[in-house]
DNA sequence: GCATTTAGTAGATCGCAGTCTAACAATCAA
DNA sequence: TTGATTGTTAGACTGCGATCTACTAAATGC
């Protein structure tokens, strides 16, 4: 994939870096629905064009910005703790309330974005969606395998419910605190 | 609230109803994003100013309309189940989720729009977001009363897990059917 | 070199939501 | 009847995301 066929000029990566950089400092001050195309092209000094070569919409400018400053936040939970499975998803939970705290704002515009765009969303749902619900699952099964759930739940429909909670809470800009996070485990393993 | 000083030209009621039933017929063969507001007012035979005298955005306006036609799909669950909690809970997402079939789209659509628009937002969730997720609440509390739910278990925040998982479903374009209702509903009595 | 290919630049253009303007219409109060 | 008030109309205008155009720049292979 993308294989090139001769010469041609190379792509400009600093042009690449530079717009992604301007992208995720003036959407975390200023939020996303008031920074525009212009702003971003003049702040990183590079043409309008050359940000549509790379990326079809501003969507997905933002969303590889904030994903790669951000990776880190959906990194596997702490297998230190892999004996106790309710705190091993309250911790879990509490790390993502506290990235949602910088970026919930941002995220909850790409979840817009996402509504508006097929295209788009496939790729957010690609990159972003499916590898935490997927991670939640997982953690759940693995709760189940060692007798802290019981076999008779359906840990998909949990994941569902559980992920949906936060989305719910997030799209309705209630509050995502350590408090809610227990109540979420609480319920879970009631 | 919208005391009238004295006189002056009357609103032209006939306007407003050839607004709102343009605005649903178009938004339901065509889809929220393909609409324009062009296309709305030419349908409706009504000048652009007339619209916005009404509505502050194209988001106010189709909420309205996609309200005022399924208000009944809100409607208060069977009471005369009220012996079997989990048939009434079950019923009432099954309702729900018929209601998405046609309007699900839009409903996306304007959950979008409501993460761009803080005044969208509030209106967006008196209206349609917080009656469903009390009625829902109050249904698992005479649950609980009657012995169907734990004492034990925080029907707040379970609401909040049900509700989630369908948004969750629904802005991820996931499959919302009966047998989705039966899954909450077994995770919710688990 | 020179043709070919791919990128970058500057700026015009398009489509659409939402605002503004200016003229006209319908109502009430005096 | 006249003036004040509010609504309707048609259309210009603004702002912004996205596309398009024409030109320039940097690489490759012959």
């Amino acid at each position: 994939m993308s294989v090139k066929k001769s010469g041609g000029r190379p792509a400009n990566e600093e042009a690449s870096a530079a717009l992604k950089a301007a992208a995720l400092r003036l959407v975390r001050e200023t939020g996303y629905e008031k920074v525009s195309i212009a702003a971003i092209i003049a702040e990183a000094g590079v043409a309008r064009q050359t940000l549509y070569n790379r990326w079809d919409t501003k969507a997905d400018l933002i969303l590889e910005a904030i994903f790669e400053a951000t990776n880190s936040y959906a990194a596997e939970p702490d297998m230190d703790r892999a004996q106790d499975y309710r705190a091993q998803l309250e911790d879990f939970l509490i790390k993502v309330f506290e990235h949602l705290k910088l970026d919930g704002a941002t995220i909850r515009s790409l979840i817009a974005s996402s509504q508006q765009d097929a295209k788009f969303h496939a790729s957010f749902h690609a990159k972003f969606v499916l590898p935490r619900e997927q991670m939640m699952t997982l953690m759940l099964r693995r709760a189940q395998d060692h007798g802290a759930l019981s076999p008779a739940r359906n840990v998909e429909v949990l994941s569902t419910m559980i992920h949906g909670a936060f989305w719910y809470r997030l799209l309705n800009r209630g509050v995502l605190d350590a408090a809610f996070a227990k109540e979420i485990v609480a319920e879970t393993f009631a």
